[in-house]
DNA sequence: AGCACGCCGACT
DNA sequence: GTCGGCGTGCTC
């Protein structure tokens, strides 16, 4: 008798079933199967081989009801993939299985369409002759090494430093020229619009793209065409690492240091993570790119994890100014006297300006008696005013409700507007230039399509002023299009997150800001702040020095790279705090385990949330008391429990 | 994910 | 009494 174990795309583990003899043959791991599970039959995949599990008398176990197809779904890298990310994310197979395949997969088998009946979608803008706007030079020394590593089909992961996100497209559609099975992943949707017209000048009816922005249909025949081999180059989102491409011989992920790689509820993992461990499984070779590298990637190049790409290209770049706010002169809010004076001058000169500021709504309300200042009571964090329709909202939670007529504490009708989001300052804007600013935030972009590029938006526009979401998706399509200057009006938002990555990401946030001016431009940045180490690097754009003094505080501090995080979070009811705080003693009772928590937050739905992080220097000890910690509390069926690795 | 099971409130 | 609301737990 042969006995198979079965994953079905569930939070569930692996279940054994009895395989009858004239299924035998057909019993590869990655098949699709049917088989009864309670009263139904269910779909779900071969993982392997397995011996009957001793508490089951073998009459217990039920048999395969059907074996689906000619060749296993799931290529036995993949297998080993959702393998790996069981293991290290500590999750269900079956949630893992979940994210790789699409529901689609497990419902009823479709007869294959022909190829002509798959046409393929062309949605995305196409520019003519995209390639030749792209004029960056390429460092062919580098272009080189990187095709040695794909032609030895050997593992390896390179991280390019590129000095331009131009030279990041060039670089990528260079390398495509000789090479053409490969998954190229970008943070987010609109980045294949823009970047598809470039590869597809290159790889044509070999492209497709993947993302979860298409319908079931779109998504089966992309699929399909990948399984078919119709399709060898994968444009698309994290999802995209899952593609069913076989002998992948090159995988890309593009703006690496991106937090969109990164899954923010369910099952948590970080795609750029599980691109490396692909393409290590599949022999392939993995480039990991960014204008502005996370320092994790910077210290797996110093540990010689990754092979570091640097160009030695000396193109001229825009100058840097730190304005302190505190020595300015301030003739209106937000504003320093620098920046106006060079906003009159660009504007004389006919040059495009980009402000940014990080901060949606129009104020705070807030108390001139009491300082008190108006907040969201589910998410006990700042309520924003907006002018628009004049309504109190909480970012986080989205309530929306009238403003006060006085203060919610002490009663005092002097309530005030106080502190300035991107609503008033485009008001200051047209006030002190008399020029009408192009806003761009997600307050604006909702009413328009979700997911649209925003070169319709921009047009014409001499000032553009816009919040992270701005900075996240312009693109420009050719390097005519920069700006002539940029403005951050308040970088000290970024300094202040409670986040270790806080200057890194700040660093991360300003570089995408200075890509998009003109070489003879300027760039300023407002602070109160000055003297953070963020500014001397960035003013003299020296990335690395900037690593290696981030990398030094992260070890003292005994941070990532430095440690390994978990972060555990429950949602429940009755929350026991003896339970939590029993299993916290246990757990942290190992020197090398520090637990910093249970802290309470809330969800969107304002749900009382506690989280608690897990965090150890000795790196292969997480998952054993991540784990440990997990059973202790099992069996405490009012708690969710959610489990985050490097969070 | 479904679907059964079970424990409380409304009703032929 | 029992019909059915959905909250909770299990699936080889």
């Amino acid at each position: 008798m042969e006995f198979i174990d079965v994953v079905f795309p569930l939070n569930l583990g692996p279940l054994t079933y009895k395989c009858p003899e004239h299924l035998i043959d057909k019993a590869v791991p990655g098949m699709l199967v049917s088989v009864p599970l309670k009263n139904q039959t269910a779909k779900g995949i071969i993982l392997s081989k397995s011996s009957p599990p001793a508490r089951y008398t073998l009459n217990a176990l039920r048999s395969v009801s059907e074996i689906h197809g000619e060749s296993p779904l799931l290529e036995q890298p993949m297998l080993k993939l959702l393998n790996w990310m069981s293991e290290y994310y500590i999750a269900n197979k079956g949630i893992v299985l979940k994210s790789m395949l699409p529901k689609e997969a497990f419902k009823q088998v479709r007869a294959r369409k022909s190829s002509s009946e798959v046409r393929s979608q062309k949605s995305e803008v196409r520019f003519p002759d995209a390639n030749a706007q792209l004029k960056t030079e390429i460092d062919e020394n580098i272009l080189s090494k990187v095709n040695d590593s794909i032609s030895k089909k050997e593992y390896k992961t390179f991280l390019l430093h590129a000095p331009a996100s131009l030279y990041e497209i060039s670089f990528f559609a260079k390398l495509l020229q000789s090479q053409q099975r490969a998954i190229i992943l970008v943070p987010e949707i609109v980045h294949i619009n823009y970047i598809a017209p470039f590869i597809r000048e290159i790889a044509g009816e070999k492209l497709c793209n993947l993302h979860s922005a298409l319908s079931k249909g779109q998504r089966s025949d992309a699929f399909e065409k990948i399984l078919s081999g119709e399709c060898t180059v994968v444009l698309g989102t994290r999802m995209a690492i899952f593609a069913p491409l076989k002998n992948v011989s090159l995988i890309a992920v593009m703006q690496e240091h991106s937090s969109s790689y990164k899954t923010e509820e369910g099952f948590r993992f970080n795609a750029r993570d599980v691109a490396v461990m692909r393409g290590y499984l599949e022999k392939a070779t993995v480039v990991l790119s960014s204008i502005c590298p996370s320092v994790e990637s910077i210290y797996n190049v110093k540990n010689n994890k990754y092979t570091l790409l640097r160009p030695a290209v000396t193109m001229q770049k825009p100058r840097i100014k730190i304005v302190n706010m505190y020595e300015e002169k301030q003739p209106s809010p937000n504003f320093s006297k620098t920046v106006i004076d060079a906003v009159t001058s660009s504007v004389k000169r006919n040059e495009r300006i980009i402000f940014v500021i990080n901060r949606k709504g129009y104020s705070l309300l807030t108390c001139k008696e009491c300082s008190n200042t108006e907040t969201c009571d589910k998410c006990n964090i700042p309520l924003i005013f907006h002018k628009d329709d004049k309504s109190l909202r909480c970012h986080y939670c989205g309530t929306k409700s009238m403003p006060p007529e006085k203060c919610s504490k002490c009663g005092s009708f002097k309530v005030e507007l106080t502190g300035s989001g991107i609503q008033r300052i485009e008001e200051s804007i047209k006030k002190l230039f008399n020029i009408e600013p192009v806003r761009i935030d997600s307050d604006k972009i909702k009413k328009r399509s979700g997911s649209a590029d925003l070169s319709e938006i921009i047009k014409g526009g001499a000032i553009l002023l816009g919040t992270k979401l701005m900075t996240k998706r312009l693109h420009l399509s050719k390097a005519g299009e920069k700006f002539g200057m940029a403005a951050v009006l308040n970088a000290d938002i970024y300094l202040n997150l409670p986040d270790f990555r806080a200057i890194e990401k700040a660093y991360q946030e300003l570089s995408v800001i200075y890509d998009k001016v003109k070489p003879e431009g300027r760039v300023f940045i407002q602070t109160r702040m000055p003297r953070n180490y963020l500014f001397k690097f960035i003013k003299n754009y020296d990335y690395p020095g900037f690593c290696d003094e981030e990398m030094a505080k992260r070890k003292e501090m005994s941070y990532p790279p430095y440690s390994k995080l978990a972060l555990i979070t429950f949602k429940g009811r009755d929350y026991d705090d003896k339970k939590v705080s029993d299993a916290v003693k246990k757990v942290s009772a190992d020197k090398d385990i520090e637990i910093l928590g249970p802290s309470l937050s809330f969800s969107k739905k304002g749900q009382k949330e506690y989280a608690l992080l897990l965090k150890t220097v000795s790196k292969n000890k997480l998952h054993s008391c991540a784990k440990e910690f997990l059973k202790l509390l099992e069996g405490y069926k009012n708690l969710k429990i959610n489990i985050a690795i490097d969070p």
